[in-house]
RNA sequence: GGGCUCGUAGUCUAGUGGUUAUGAUACCGCCCUUACAAGGCGGUGGUCACCGGUUCGAAUCCGGUCGGGCCCA
């Protein structure tokens, strides 16, 4: 069945395309550097520079948006950075993509030069889409976290670790990406599950035997011990023996240790350096030897004898095999279980030594869990989760990676006497891949050097994001620490985290104040959504059809921590909201008849007081929740008033009353422009197109240049008069169900209406009523406590 | 397996001990009414996941079970 639609006259779209164009090139949310108090400064995410912005950012940023808009209403000058995270893995691995070809280090210049273009196309695009949103950061001063500035400041903070001992360079465990090959951290890792053989390998020795069981028998030539339960009595007597290992001539110790699972498999394990994490645990702990047999490249090399020079799949089936013929293979099967593979590409990871950048963290685990209680988390329960993350750390920060394109370490290393060699502070930034400047060693003298080839980890630079922000906008030590860090859950191990640690070895301090947390996107199935699972929507759609009020209303449709499912019901009534807006804006023109109307509050209709203290209730709770971060508990009130109390009532009855002449000195009307203004300052921060265009149409004296330049609503030091008017609103209502049971059509009038309840009331208000509804005759019926209406 | 968290009409959601559980959306009925049919008015629709406990009283507090999400093993 089709619909009747009217023509509308609101082409929301073109609305919010001339508004953005004068916001960004008016500059109005330019952040101007003044000395004095009332800086609210934000901590942005900014996107990593890996394709287009989706639908995670166009539900979270709105929150900043919120909140920046709302301080600055509030009178606070507000630093609200615009970023680009476009150094590292995420982005070298988009440019290998785009360019379908891998970075490498024979021509570094040109495949960074590359990546830097590739980038900088896809940043223009991200920060229209930024702009589509209606964000009011500082757009005009953008910064990236691979530009010159950056990687002064990355490389500057990194030499402070080195002098103050926290970062150190060391030959040790660490991840290992065989198809990314570098190092990767901890938190870069997921889970993975995957079905394996197995397999069960009898080990033999002059003591006994022992039958082990492994997934990972490619490992087997790396294997320095055998483990098993203390308390195991079926290898009571081969405990603390030798055995040897099949096919390979050396022996292993047999070892007790709590940490086997009795009932996993025979419950006799393989130590090897390093098959998981448990491996290297005991590793440390019985001080055993090192064996790598698994080099770089992800092949096996020469000590992992007849496997040498297969990948690690390959080698797995040949040694399976080689056991088996051998005798050594006493059983398989398959299993389903959890591997650690890297995020970015899905290879499961080895553990192995080599040479890299660390920086401590795991004896700091105290001090970083007193940080996090010196801020203030909303919600506070996302603390416990970076508290847990804390307490579970395994490993120092590990921060270099054997890649290309990324911020170099400012290093060399003598060639002479093997110490480092750092350059100046003032020589900074340096690419010590790219030449030596003339450094010599300070310890021998000698000129020749050899350049740190490696990357930082890109967490090693955005985890400085307040350190960036204020070298961008020339602020400094006193303007540490930022007031507010706005970020999605699933990063508080990385992000939040790694930004904790770095103020509190570069800083001695917090980062910010306070931290919010924001939730993830699903689809209607509750999946979260992405890419690879092929249910993401692009907010560009989105916004296309309900336009950009409507997307930042939906981002205001759950308390901004949880996660929030992408239907359509909360973008169809943001849509709704905006015209609405838009109508109501032009009924007052209507009413004031060209006139220009002084808002005001001075009115003695018992239906002005009413929707004055409503208003003045809602103000209170929109300003409560925009200081706890709960937008959505702000935003129903306010549509529960506008919509409910301001629409559907105040606005009927005032129109009644004023074509019945009962406004003529248009104080009533007043009114209407004084709450209506109040409302479009209130919505402002959630809507501020529809709201922005509203008002600049607006006939009331003394308008500014902008809404979002205005004053947030206080009320609170006025005191509006106060009238009983819940009874006249339940007369109303109870006339409205009896037109709609009887079909009685608006235009009908209604002969006569009984009404009982309280006498004051009724009587004051029945003229009222009877204009509105068409009532002919309205009679009192009887005093009630409750208000009830018949005919 | 552990930590955190969520579970309320078809769907989304409000509600931190007290009337008959809040709105939205969808659906149904009436209506193009001089702001608004992208609308108005009215209405149907709920075992507040389940089990037990505390209490005069529980969606709410406590314990357990089941299911979803995130993080970690």
């Amino acid at each position: 069945m089709e619909k009747k639609c009217r023509p509308m006259d609101l082409d929301i779209k073109a609305v919010e395309e001339k508004w953005k164009d004068r916001w960004y090139e008016g500059g109005i949310f330019e952040f101007k550097k003044q000395s004095g108090k009332g800086l609210y400064s934000i901590d942005t995410p900014p996107p990593t520079v890996s394709g287009a912005l989706h639908m995670g950012h166009a539900f979270s940023y709105p929150h900043q948006d919120f909140v920046a808009r709302y301080r600055r209403m509030r009178g606070y000058r507000v630093l609200y950075p615009w970023g680009l995270d476009d150094n590292g893995l995420p982005t070298e691995r988009y440019v290998e993509k785009v360019l379908g070809k891998r970075g490498s280090r024979e021509n570094l210049s040109e495949f960074n030069a590359e990546c830097f273009r590739i980038s900088t196309d896809l940043e223009k695009e991200m920060t229209a889409m930024a702009m589509n949103m209606g964000l009011s950061a500082d757009f005009r001063h953008p910064y990236r976290t691979v530009e010159r500035d950056t990687q002064r400041i990355s490389q500057k903070l990194f030499l402070d670790l080195l002098r103050s001992g926290t970062a150190y360079r060391a030959r040790a465990p660490s991840y290992w990406c065989p198809t990314c090959g570098t190092a990767i951290s901890q938190s870069e890792l997921k889970n993975k599950t995957k079905e394996t053989d197995f397999v069960d390998i009898e080990f033999r020795g002059d003591d006994g035997n022992v039958v082990i069981s492994t997934t990972r028998p490619e490992l087997l030539f790396a294997c320095v011990a055998i483990a098993v339960n203390p308390s195991d009595e079926r290898y009571r007597p081969v405990a603390g023996s030798s055995v040897r290992v099949p096919m390979a001539g050396y022996e292993v110790p047999v070892i007790k240790d709590e940490s086997v699972v009795m009932d996993k498999g025979t419950g006799a394990e393989m130590v090897c350096t390093f098959g998981d994490q448990n491996d290297l645990e005991i590793w440390k702990k019985f001080r055993l030897p090192l064996r790598e047999i698994v080099g770089e490249d992800g092949r096996m090399n020469s000590q992992a004898l007849f496997l040498s020079g297969l990948r690690i799949g390959e080698a797995r089936k040949t040694i399976i095999s080689r056991l088996e013929s051998e005798g050594y293979l006493k059983g398989s099967r398959k299993i389903v279980h959890t591997v650690n593979a890297h995020e970015r590409c899905d290879t499961p990871v080895e553990i192995s030594i080599s040479t890299q950048w660390f920086v401590k963290s795991l004896d700091l685990k105290e001090d970083l869990i007193k940080r996090g209680r010196e801020i203030l988390w909303k919600p506070d329960f996302m603390r416990i989760r970076y508290e847990n993350w804390v307490n579970g750390l395994r490993w120092d920060w590990c921060i270099s990676r054997q890649r290309f394109y990324g911020i170099p370490f400012p290093v060399w290393y003598c060639r002479n006497c093997g110490s480092a060699v750092l350059p100046k502070d003032e020589e900074l930034p340096v690419d010590p891949r790219l030449g030596s400047g003339g450094q010599k060693c300070e310890k021998c003298g000698s000129g020749d050097l050899v350049p740190d080839t490696d990357v930082m980890d890109t967490w090693a630079t955005s985890s400085l994001t307040p350190d960036i922000a204020m070298n961008r906008y020339g602020l400094g030590e006193p303007e540490y620490p930022f007031s507010c860090r706005f970020q999605a859950h699933d990063i508080i191990s990385t992000w939040a985290f790694t930004t904790i640690l770095r103020a509190h070895l570069n800083h001695s301090g917090i980062p910010w104040r306070e931290i919010s947390i924001s939730g993830n996107v699903t689809d209607p199935e509750g999946k979260k959504m992405s890419k690879s699972k092929g249910n993401a929507l692009s907010p560009s759609q989105i916004i296309e059809k309900y336009g950009s009020d409507a997307l930042r209303y939906w981002s205001a449709s759950v308390s901004p921590w949880e996660d929030v499912t992408l239907n359509d019901q909360e973008l169809v009534r943001g849509r709704r909201l905006v015209v609405k807006i838009h109508n109501v804006a032009r009924l007052l023109s209507m009413l004031a008849d060209g006139k220009t109307v002084s808002p005001s509050y001075e009115s003695s209709a018992p239906y002005d007081s009413w929707i004055l203290n409503s208003l003045k209730t809602v103000a209170s709770e929109m300003t409560s929740a925009m200081e706890d971060h709960n937008f959505y508990r702000g935003r129903l009130a306010l549509d529960t008033f506008f919509w409910g109390s301001y629409c559907d009532n105040y606005l009927e009855i005032l129109k009644s009353e004023s074509r019945a002449g009962k406004d003529p000195d248009g104080s009533s009307l007043g009114v209407a422009y004084f709450v209506f203004l109040n409302v479009l300052k209130l919505y402002a921060p959630i809507m501020p197109f529809i709201t922005e265009e509203v008002y600049s149409n607006l006939s009331v004296p003394g308008k500014l240049d902008s809404l979002h330049m205005e004053r947030w609503p206080d009320m609170d030091g006025i005191t509006f008069r106060e009238t009983d008017f819940e009874n006249t609103l339940k007369m109303i209502a109870g006339i409205r169900s009896i037109r709609s049971s009887r079909q009685i059509a608006p235009s009908a009038t209604i002969p006569r209406v009984a009404v009982r309840g309280p006498e004051a009331s009724i009587k004051r208000d029945a003229g009222l009523v009877c204009r509105l509804l068409k009532v002919d005759d309205l009679v009192f019926a009887g005093s009630a406590q409750e208000i009830s209406v018949e005919t």
